[in-house]
DNA sequence: AGCACGCCGACT
DNA sequence: GTCGGCGTGCTC
């Protein structure tokens, strides 16, 4: 313990404790307290203080994002912080122009991390020292350093922004703490689902015998997987190795660690969400760093989590955009798992209903093996899946009132004699929905009375349901011609949906009110992609996916990906067919993710867009980066980057404004102003070079100050 | 990004 | 001879 590192702080030292004495009295003590306890505390200059006499010299990572700046600093290790001043600890150092000998210090206190320890400097001029040892705790440990090096570098990005994601914010108290024993690893699980697997006992035994599998997990539709992976976690510990898992938000997290812990008890495991706040959080990366708990299961931060002898990595649902962290350099956890499996040796296990064209590549190219089902086996599992057609019309009576194809009523009608039914609408303002510019009717489809949309500008008016181009529409109402954008959300359907089937509940589900389960019986639920509750007993008897038009028209390279995967986990929640379980989709079925929807084969539609991909060279079958930015500042980085000789310069497009409401996101243009975007493409292998002859762009175009400055981002998941 | 240094003109 | 404008470059 260096002096800095003491416990008698003030701020610990029980002030309420003397109630009969004054304000000045107290005041005194506060005064002497600060006095014995703050020069110790305080970071210190250190003038003329003698030296470490062993590697006098701490090489820093400093804690200030600035790209330019993307290099560790050497500091002089004073002989008193010699002990704490290990590689990987939070120090505080004097950062900044104006610190020179002899002159008033003035350079800023700032944070930063020993990286390593030193004999000596190649920095010529006289070192400046350590200014403290906030703590001895090495949080930065150089697995963690080349793990958040190698992502950096991925991301065009600096290592002190990604260092900033890896490691939460240090609470003293939450240090202080204790850390429980290590457990002794469990006991091998039983396979449990995996069973129903062909090749899922293979696996497992590969993890149980320290090996690193592999694999792309196609999961069965249905409740079964959280409990598969929580055994494939629990057969890893048994393996006397660490496990990881990252799922794309707080509810499936909270399903893992509910069905690790009825396999395991507590104690093995620990859970990593944001919703645990910030001392919390930190005390559970501590009992993982310290060694105490070997697995973690959490949403994207937990990605970087410090994983001892880490033998397995899982992501579920690796196509969900929140897997891609927000803030710079925006790493996705796809990637940070892949480049983690790979430098740390550890096995890999990309799960979930949907297939994304990266996880198609992996298997492609042989470095990962598909975990599928048997076609029967998934035939039971899936409810029957079937699409609205065109000429499907509204005929019954029911129908009309609910303003829904006759196929997709009936479904409705029928779920809800047996249990609830699930349906899935657009997110509020993601597809604008049209009404009478006059009298504010909502326009309506002269065939199935679905919403009119259009999607994109210039494009032509269709039915949201039906697809049907209605060009010549006109108000039924007042017979008048022009329409204006209005906003259906999932409250205004579940009305209409409500007065459809009267005296049946009605439960929303969005963004701002996520419902994690509904009770198994009847009940109209209607929720947003993403935020659908988990049906009880065997599952929802009917699930209507109501956004087909709106996803699918979106101009968008993703669209169908998206689409399917929405469809595919709404679908899952459905009983099986032979329980009784329908899904129903309203969508054109000639399209590709629909066809692939009805056949439940999420690898066959990953793989064919992955082959069209590579046909017109986009990611991931090459590797892109996103410039935006003022159009000067976008035509000036171009201008001084060294490209590779094979990189191909998309662009300059203007990028269109966000939609209002949404907070902005880092390289997105600000209100009022208009950026433009360039696409930069290479060939995979050349990405490294692609992301290095950017940053260095960018950090010499901010040292030399040559205009504004423009956003890079790596592998851009929004490209049109 | 800050922040100091430096080289220039206007002032006591 | 000194003060302070902002253009340039560095930060251990």
């Amino acid at each position: 313990m260096s002096e800095a590192g003491a416990s008698s702080r003030p701020e610990d030292r029980p002030e309420k404790s003397h109630p009969e004495e004054g304000p000045e009295q107290l005041a005194l003590i506060r005064a002497a307290v600060r006095e014995r306890a703050l020069p110790r505390a305080r970071p210190r200059t250190w003038r003329n203080a003698p030296l470490a006499e062993r590697l006098p010299v701490a090489r820093v990572l400093v804690d200030k994002g600035l790209i330019h700046l993307d290099r560790c600093f050497d500091y002089a290790v004073p002989a008193a912080l010699d002990a704490d001043a290990r590689p990987g600890v939070r120090v505080r150092v004097r950062f900044g122009a104006g610190q020179r000998e002899g002159r008033r210090e003035g350079g800023g206190l700032v944070n930063g991390y020993v990286v390593e320890r030193r004999a000596d400097s190649d920095f010529t001029g006289v070192l400046a020292p350590l200014a403290q040892v906030l703590s001895p705790e090495p949080v930065l440990t150089p697995e963690l350093l080349a793990l958040c090096r190698a992502v950096a570098d991925r991301c065009a990005g600096a290592l002190a922004d990604v260092v900033r994601l890896a490691i939460p914010p240090r609470m003293a108290r939450a240090e202080r703490a204790s850390t429980p024993e290590p457990a002794p690893p469990p006991e091998l699980p039983e396979p449990g689902g995996w069973t129903r697997y062909p090749h899922g006992a293979a696996f497992l035994t590969a993890l149980a015998e320290g090996r690193v599998p592999r694999a792309v997990w196609s999961a069965l539709p249905g409740p079964g997987w959280p409990a598969e992976l929580a055994t494939a976690l629990a057969t890893t510990l048994a393996s006397g190795r660490g496990a990881l898992a990252v799922l794309p938000d707080g509810r499936a997290a909270a399903r893992v660690d509910e069905a690790l812990t009825a396999l395991l008890g507590a104690g093995h495991h620990v859970l990593l969400t944001a919703d645990s706040g910030p001392e919390a959080r930190y005390r559970r990366w501590l009992t993982l760093h310290r060694g105490a708990v070997r697995c973690v299961v959490g949403t994207r931060a937990a990605m970087f989590a410090p994983v001892r002898s880490l033998g397995l990595v899982a992501l579920w649902d690796d196509g969900d955009p929140a897997h891609r962290d927000v803030h710079a350099p925006q790493p996705h956890a796809r990637d940070v798992l892949l480049l983690r499996a790979a430098q740390q040796d550890a096995g890999l296990l990309l799960g979930g209903h949907a297939h994304s064209a990266e996880a198609a590549r992996l298997v492609r190219g042989g470095w990962a093996r598909p975990l599928a089902p048997a076609r029967e086996t998934l035939r039971t599992a899936a409810p029957l899946l079937r699409t609205v057609a065109e000429e499907d019309e509204a005929r019954d009576e029911g129908a009309r009132f609910a303003r829904l194809p006759t196929l997709a009523w009936r479904a409705l009608r029928d779920g809800l004699a047996s249990g609830p039914v699930l349906v899935q609408v657009p997110r509020r303002g993601y597809a604008p929905r049209l009404a009478c510019a006059r009298c504010r009717e909502p326009a309506r489809c002269a065939g199935c009375r679905g919403p009119l949309v259009s999607v994109g500008e210039g494009e032509e008016l269709r039915c949201g349901w039906c697809g049907t181009a209605r060009a010549d529409w006109h108000c039924e109402e007042c017979g008048g011609p022009r329409l204006r954008a209005v906003v259906i959300g999932a409250r205004r359907t579940a009305e209409e949906l409500g007065r459809a089937f009267p005296g049946v509940p009605v439960r929303t589900s969005g963004r701002d009110h996520v419902l994690a389960t509904v009770p198994d019986e009847p009940a109209l639920v209607v929720s947003t992609p993403g935020a659908e509750p988990v049906a009880e007993g065997p599952g929802y008897a009917a699930v209507l996916l109501l956004d087909g038009w709106a996803l699918l028209g979106r101009p968008d390279l993703r669209a169908g990906e998206e689409a399917l995967r929405r469809w595919l986990n709404a679908a899952a929640l459905a009983r099986g067919r032979e329980a009784g379980g329908v899904a129903v989709a309203l969508a054109e079925p000639t399209l590709r993710p629909v066809q692939s929807l009805v056949r439940w084969d999420p690898a066959g539609h990953a793989l064919r867009e992955l082959a069209d991909r590579e046909a017109l060279g986009f990611p991931p079958v090459s590797r892109m980066a996103a410039v935006t930015g003022p159009p000067e500042a976008v035509a000036g980085l171009l201008s001084v980057a060294e490209l590779p000789s094979t990189a191909d310069v998309l662009g300059p497009v203007p990028l269109p404004v966000p939609p209002a409401g949404r907070p902005r996101r880092t390289g997105e243009p600000p209100a009022g102003e208009q950026w433009d975007r360039v696409l930069v493409r290479v060939p995979p292998d050349e990405g490294g070079a692609l992301a290095a002859a950017l940053k260095t762009a960018r950090a010499h175009r901010l040292t030399h100050r040559e205009g504004p400055p423009a956003w890079v981002r790596m592998d851009p998941d929004d490209i049109g």
